[in-house]
DNA sequence: TCCCTGGTTGCGGTATACGCAATGTCACAA
DNA sequence: TTGTGACATTGCGTATACCGCAACCAGGGA
């Protein structure tokens, strides 16, 4: 259904990889050129692609500013971004937010460290995270309602991405009680062998948990015990960042300001 | 032509803007609603928009992905993001980055003043700037060669905007010759009748002025002269940021370092 | 219970997008 | 200058993929 629009689809995406020649655009999709380059004029007349000089074919500006958009429309983002750069700067690890987006966790934010290792890592803004395989799922998942729970793991089949990535839903719910209880998660390399993080949850204002902070680190650079060292400093991050999402705790009582 | 793709784009805007039902949909489109139902089916496999709880569309994780990945491979976001956040914090000011791409002039990044009239600025990320009615704009206009400036006009139709506003080429020029021997150019509410701000260009490694920052302020906060006092930080960051870009100023010629 | 609003499915006709082949454009070399 | 090759673009007849219809669901209110 709606061929033409996967079609397009299929170009921008190779196109966001590489600039494209028409006569490549057509072998990437199997059809003629002719096909491909009407595609492409939509596409350009949108500002989704862009031509270049030597007539290749790369994303435009009009999709980079669309998303901006969606970003923007996270309030999360927002209210987290100053709270995630100091944390950067105390912990001196790379950052992300990961939240609840209908049925999927994806990264919203990410303070890259600048040390080198930042660039081995594979996690980038928009896309979605492992949902059983990384510690802002699994503290995500912890602390959502068992219905909640059921709906986004429906779908999910446990892949073993490593040696210690969670085999099946028995010993991720295990784990689950674990982090529920204790208040945060880490993720050991289950997913690339050598990243670690650490991660807890954030609260808006009704007290759900529908995000989360992590700091990651290649092994090479910090063990996993080490990242719980941080602990404090990440707790208290996210603790700032849902109060600004109007969160109080229940020792806390909501000061009667003004 | 590709009349399909352009249903597809029409309805990712829309719904980019406001969640949007399928009856919505098609009422938009001026279409069945089994028609928008394939387009959206289409978009939503390909996660370009998301379906909520209540069985609207929204914009999906998948274009913001996208536009990760197209922003992250420009360079010089990468090499300015530092130099930009302390360039805020040394004003106060909103900052911007924009870049020439194509025939276009596009904010690649934007660091928001923490004072509440940020809020207010219409930037942002990925938008295209007006090319004549814009610091950065005069900025790089000024310091490209002549068939690049012309390239740039050729299809510019002066809009008088606010009172402010260069009405026509000659007078554009007469500015541009202005801004070409002092190295900066304002926009003293050209575009936006409150909004102020000051240019200067970056270069890269062989010199060609391809981007340029800015700071900007709501004339509430700042006039255009006490924006034009932060001057010397301003293109203090632009040498650093030319710099990481390779560029060599003839006053410092290259030390033979290693 | 029925009704009503809004989403989903199956199907036949046709508008739409396809492939082809011819034409245009550019760069480089003879 | 002309020839050659690689690539982009245009026009057109055809068939296929998309459209609208109409019937079918699902849920919520009266």
């Amino acid at each position: 259904m709606a061929q033409t629009v996967q079609r397009a689809i299929s170009l921008i995406r190779k196109s966001a990889e590489h600039p494209l020649s028409l006569t490549d655009a057509a072998e990437v999709l199997g059809v003629h050129k002719s096909t491909a380059l009407r595609i492409l004029q939509t596409l350009e007349a949108e500002r989704f692609v862009r031509r270049t000089g030597a007539g290749t074919y790369v994303l435009g500006s009009g999709l980079i500013e669309l998303s901006e958009l969606a970003l923007g429309s996270m309030d999360l983002r927002q209210f987290a971004a100053e709270h995630l750069r100091q944390l950067q700067q105390q912990t001196g690890h790379t950052v992300h937010l990961a939240q609840l987006t209908g049925d999927e966790i994806i990264y919203i934010d990410k303070v890259d460290s600048p040390a080198f290792d930042a660039v081995k890592l594979p996690s980038r803004v928009g896309r979605a995270v492992s949902i059983y395989a990384s510690a802002v799922g699994k503290v995500i998942l912890a602390h959502v309602s068992c219905e909640e729970r059921d709906r986004l793991l429906a779908h999910v089949e446990f892949k073993q991405h490593t040696d210690t990535t969670l085999a099946d839903r028995e010993s991720l719910e295990a784990e689950l009680t674990r982090v529920s209880e204790r208040g945060w998660a880490t993720d050991n390399g289950e997913h690339d062998a050598y990243v670690m993080c650490v991660a807890v949850p954030i609260r808006d204002s009704r007290g759900q948990v529908i995000a989360a902070v992590s700091i990651t680190a290649i092994e090479v650079i910090a063990t996993l015990d080490q990242l719980k060292e941080k602990l404090p400093l990440l707790l208290n991050t996210a603790t700032l960042i849902s109060k600004e999402l109007g969160y109080v705790t229940e020792s806390q009582p909501p000061a009667p300001q003004d």
